[in-house]
DNA sequence: GCCAACGTTGGC
DNA sequence: GCCAACGTTGGC
């Protein structure tokens, strides 16, 4: 299984809008980025993201689960931009930000913190146990 | 609101 | 295929 982390704007698409879709998920549409396509293409069902918040807040909020693999975009007709689906697993207890993301020890090679601008982006286990202890979960 | 970083587009 | 112009993202 793959670890991820998808980033939105909350005040387009926040935490509490995924969380509202329930357990029916919802497509992760917009992204209009190859890098970012390319990763969602990789996700397989089962794996988890983190949900990040962007501009406002600037922290990782929860937890998504991929329920679908990639297909195509309903917003956009360019058969080039596919997307996921995903929904919501549980909050963060404790959101982890990007500050403190940027200063933590094993996570200075994290994508967050050196290429701002990628919006899916994968995690590497060691960093996914790191932001869990961080975020307050103990699993 | 600014701007750095980065990606895309299009002329040549 | 290069690269200048332009657009977007997202931190600050």
């Amino acid at each position: 299984m793959a670890y991820w982390l998808f980033k939105s704007e909350p005040d387009v698409f926040g935490w509490p809008h995924q969380v509202a879709k329930g357990a029916v998920g919802e497509e992760w549409t917009g992204v209009r980025n190859y890098q970012a396509r390319n990763n969602m293409r990789a996700m397989k069902v089962g794996d988890l993201g983190f949900f990040y918040h962007s501009n406002i807040g600037k922290e990782i909020v929860g937890i998504v689960e991929v329920i679908r693999e990639s297909a195509p975009d309903s917003t956009t007709d360019d058969p080039r931009w596919d997307c996921v689906m995903v929904r919501a697993v549980e909050a963060l207890p404790k959101p982890v930000s990007l500050e403190a993301c940027k200063v933590e020890p094993g996570l200075e090679r994290m994508v967050l913190v050196n290429n701002t601008r990628l919006s899916v982006q994968p995690v590497t286990p060691e960093e996914w146990r790191i932001l869990c202890r961080m975020g307050g979960l103990t699993g």
